[in-house]
DNA sequence: GGACTCCATAACGACTTTGCTCTATCGTTA
DNA sequence: TAACGATAGAGCAAAGTCGTTATGGAGTCC
């Protein structure tokens, strides 16, 4: 386990950000990028993870409402945006989630 | 693990009734009511929990504030209230909080 | 340059959360 | 019985959440 990643990590933040349906279910599917979303022409789903587009698209919700999630996420440290030429891609940021992990297992 | 704990879970329930820096607190108390609360002389620590009274003060917020963070927190099944002749001891749901802690080892 | 797409922010409304005080209930005790 | 202490609920206000539509900036394509 990191340290410094640990210890950045805010817990109130990331809990609250990840205790509602949608950032769960969008968490969820930033797991495998390649399998939850279309093919990307730019962005690689690896390295950048799923385009903003697709994420606002399965949510089913107006684009604000999905940026606005997805701003949560990023400021919670569990996700990571990468701007590309006009689109943002989003990637978990594994080390954060497995900081909030180890946290929560001293609960 | 236990497979009926672990589907009465109410996942996004019990995010939220942690993602609160008091209630996150009161399940951190709670870990051991013998060192983070006075004596008492009517119910066991182990065995029934915290007196609501305690964890009232020791909260610092109004009884029914106090109340109320305990409702929730036994909405959420992550804490077991123990009536007892005018008081109610409080203890952790440790089948629960594992479950929760099972469950969030997968995102 | 002009039209287009993608994204973020502002403004608004509905709903929920969280604190308070006041009040009712219930069991213990004098 | 009457008084007291602990708890829960009602009512209220402030603040946060989450959805919407409207608007504007940045980059792409003709």
């Amino acid at each position: 386990m990191d340290a410094e990643v640990q210890e950045s990590l805010d817990l109130e933040k990331a809990l609250k950000a990840i205790a509602s349906p949608r950032r769960l279910q969008i968490m969820q599917w930033l797991q495998d990028v390649a399998a939850n979303f279309p093919a990307q022409v730019h962005g690689d789903p690896v390295e950048h993870g799923a385009c903003n587009l697709f994420i606002t698209d399965k949510l089913e919700v107006s684009q604000p409402a999905a940026s606005r999630h997805m701003k949560v996420l990023v400021e919670a440290g569990l996700v990571v945006p990468t701007a590309r030429s006009g689109w943002v891609y989003y990637r978990r940021n594994e080390p954060a989630v497995d900081a909030l992990k180890h946290r929560l297992l001293a609960l």
